[in-house]
DNA sequence: TATATAAATAACCACTGGTCATTTATAGCT
DNA sequence: AGCTATAAATGACCAGTGGTTATTTATATA
């Protein structure tokens, strides 16, 4: 009764699924590292799993069940990362910077999250996406309790920063999703305007805006 | 010589060819609004164009190629709008909700903006990219101008507000774009969550704290 | 060792965006 | 008025997609 399920074994037992349900999910996340949402194919995945496209949908209902379970654990892996680089007293940048820095880390977590609500959640179980949404409530709130204390924040201020902050990182890494130019080939008044859009600055600047705002919002 | 092309006719001038181009990409604006960006398919806007799939590619290299024109098209609506809606002297609120009220209003514009990066930009000729910037910066330009008078700004700061904005909008609409979930069969916890991102009260609110913000930052 | 079960398979489906050789409407010339 | 060169429009075609399902087959159990 082998625990680990070789290439052409069959998984029986609810252990055995799990194991491989997991497998394809990390061949998975390697997969879109390398290729990204939109060229990400099943029948190019079941290829890199050793399975059958028909196999992976024993697994996953649709390919973006398949993609909402990568997001939660994406979701859950950065959270923890983040959550352990919070320390007692923190300034609103030095915050915001250390949120941007893991967010950007981890490789899968923001393509993800921008494509959630527009593709991802369009093609999936509501039973699933009502699970999802849990699992985001409970992060959202794991991750508020460390910054409540961080920046000397209230609880519901402190939740208000977290769920802000999300926000702003989705618009302020737009422009690190657009296509790779690598050649410098562009006009120098595009690669300013490209510039002025980096997502770093962009990000760290309006997260300070928005807590120094909300802090200062205490006692109204 | 007739300057407009029926259905079944030929456009053989550049105006006639102008002016099918144009019907093309009104008949996919509607479309789009009925179907959204994933369900869009150019063998059914051709059905809608009385014309064949194939004539459509003699107007639109790509799928995106169309989108992107689209996208500029509603910009540029969307910013004459918004413009004219711009007062002497607005409150930062004021501001903020008039932009936010006049986006939404343009049914396309912001389903556009949000796949900017991640989708259209991918499948396009780097000429009609650099194109749709210089569009985009002209619009950020023809804004910030009034902004600089209404909110009383130089010009600098006034730059600084629209760019972003564009990206607080983008981040704030994001709960606009999940599966339509009419059925409030959803648990009242999951409503609630959904009810805490409504994208109005996040975009004004956000929109004050980061516009009062870079006012603060005047003598820095 | 035989059998029931259900995991895995492979052929299949309707569809997609995109291409291109062929057809044909028509502007301009004789 | 009729001819011809041009290029707009067509439709058949392509490789690929996500997803389904009847069939095969590995394997736990009796």
């Amino acid at each position: 009764m082998p625990s680990v399920v070789a290439i052409n074994q069959r998984a029986r037992s609810n252990e055995q699924k799990a194991l491989r349900r997991q497998a394809v999910l990390t061949a998975a996340e390697t997969y879109f590292l390398e290729v990204g949402f939109e060229a990400f194919s099943m029948a190019q995945l079941a290829k890199k799993t050793g399975l059958v496209k028909g196999t992976l949908y024993l697994y996953f209902k649709t390919r973006e069940a398949l993609f909402l379970t990568l997001y939660e654990q994406s979701l859950i892996r950065w959270s923890e990362v983040f959550i352990s680089h919070l320390s007692g007293d923190m300034t609103s940048k030095a915050y915001a910077q250390m949120l941007y820095t893991t967010a950007m880390a981890d490789g899968a977590f923001i393509p993800l999250l921008i494509r959630l609500e527009h593709v991802i959640e369009h093609n999936v179980a509501i039973a699933s996406l009502i699970e999802s949404k849990r699992v985001f409530q409970r992060q959202v709130a794991a991750i508020a309790a460390p910054t409540s204390t961080s920046l000397s924040l209230n609880a519901a201020q402190a939740t208000e920063v977290v769920k802000t902050m999300g926000v702003l990182l989705i618009g302020a890494t737009r422009s690190d999703q657009g296509p790779a130019l690598d050649n410098e080939a562009l006009p120098e008044d595009i690669q300013d305007l490209i510039g002025s859009f980096a997502s770093e600055p962009l990000f760290v600047k309006n997260a300070v805006r928005i807590i120094e705002g909300i802090r200062a919002e205490t006692g109204i």
